[in-house]
DNA sequence: CGCAGGTGACTGACCAGTCAGTAACATGTA
DNA sequence: TACATGTTACTGACTGGTCAGTCACCTGCG
């Protein structure tokens, strides 16, 4: 197929010519080709075609196949914890309440969007690129664990919840959370297992039936 | 360095033929390596090395790379299900205690062992081999959550548990301790985030109180 | 000697990254 | 309007390095 065909089978007729657009493009592609198969069995040539471009466009908008690697990660998964901070400072209510809306919240992006791939991912190739390692730890998980155990520590203050070691149970509140992401991007949905929808729901009512006073 | 220097730095000094422990000592290395840069990114040669053979050695064992991978990851998690089930089975006194004798047990070796090492390998190369899944969920996961739910199930039975989903509640009995596996043989030790004992102990804790009558 | 249990050197396929070339559009010029 | 000249966005073909898997030969033990 030559170039002017893919790009409108991908975009539809018309100009051929989109800037803007093209490196969230490649990024997406990249996700799920690196979410199913890893860094190292993902072929720059495969991740420009579900883009709709040659493999050498992506060395227009990246240094090199881990930058494009770097950015997917970066991308993927700020915007939640920034969400989720928005939510705890806006919210009014019982700290249960919040909790819930956190654990659903969450593993509702974790198990059906791409934020479950990035955390996949992650997990995956820690080994193979430190400098990820760091990032999250720093960017995203100190961030996360910081909210949550700061709601169970007010719930502590304000007797809705038992004394207890708040940072564990921040840790036990999204590790559910997030092996069920994880799950969902391995070995996929298989209810006869295990219901993702119905296990977050559970874990919630467990969770806080556990922690509360 | 020579063969036979390679072999002694290997098992220190004595003989060179030991054809009986081989395909052992092949897997433990191929387990490690993989589980720190994945399935794509290990070398044959550097599993070679790490077992104190010859790259072609591997094939006197393993038909192919993949032969040798499905072995790892079949002979990795068995033993720790027939044990679990053996330990259910000759269990006496309250099922609270027996709940937390299996999170803290198979806890520790999740976090501790290559069995963590493992779970983590299957997350990773679950879409690329998909008879991996197949074989995971009926040899693995099946028999450990038919195990555990019914650990729940007969607590219900005898008042000790609340009524509820006893196959969700398998899975959120299980799932931190595989995410702490996991969490270890990725981002790796960090107490200041996570001490993997001490999320032990507590998940123990708060996940029966949450259960209980 | 015979042969089980190896080895080291080799090969073919695969893929990240490069580069010279081109189609589509923009701008100036008359 | 018509056409030259420049620019942007992109491509197809290529290259060099890497690695799974093979093969012809080696070596110590019974």
């Amino acid at each position: 197929m030559e170039y002017k065909d893919r790009v409108e089978a991908a975009l539809g007729k018309g100009t051929v010519r989109r800037r803007s657009d093209r490196p969230q493009a490649i990024i997406s592609a990249a996700i799920r080709l690196v979410g199913e198969h890893g860094f190292a069995n993902t072929r720059l040539e495969d991740v420009a075609e579900a883009a709709g471009v040659s493999k050498a466009a992506i060395y227009l908008y990246f240094e090199s196949k881990e930058d494009l690697f770097f950015a997917l990660v970066r991308e993927g998964a700020l915007p939640t914890v920034a969400d989720t901070n928005a939510a705890v400072a806006r919210h009014e209510g019982s700290l249960s309440d919040l909790l819930q809306e956190i654990i659903l919240g969450i593993g509702h992006l974790m198990a059906h969007t791409e934020l479950g791939t990035i955390v996949k991912i992650v997990a995956a190739e820690a080994r193979n690129f430190p400098e990820l390692v760091t990032y999250h730890r720093d960017e995203v998980v100190a961030r996360a664990m910081t909210t949550i155990s700061g709601v169970i520590e007010k719930g502590i203050a304000t007797g809705e919840f038992l004394p207890c070691d708040a940072r564990a149970q921040a840790a036990l509140c999204i590790f559910p959370v997030l092996m069920n992401g994880i799950w969902m991007n391995s070995i996929g949905p298989d209810p006869s297992i295990v219901d993702p929808d119905a296990l977050l729901k559970a874990h919630a009512e467990t969770f806080i039936r556990g922690l509360a006073a």
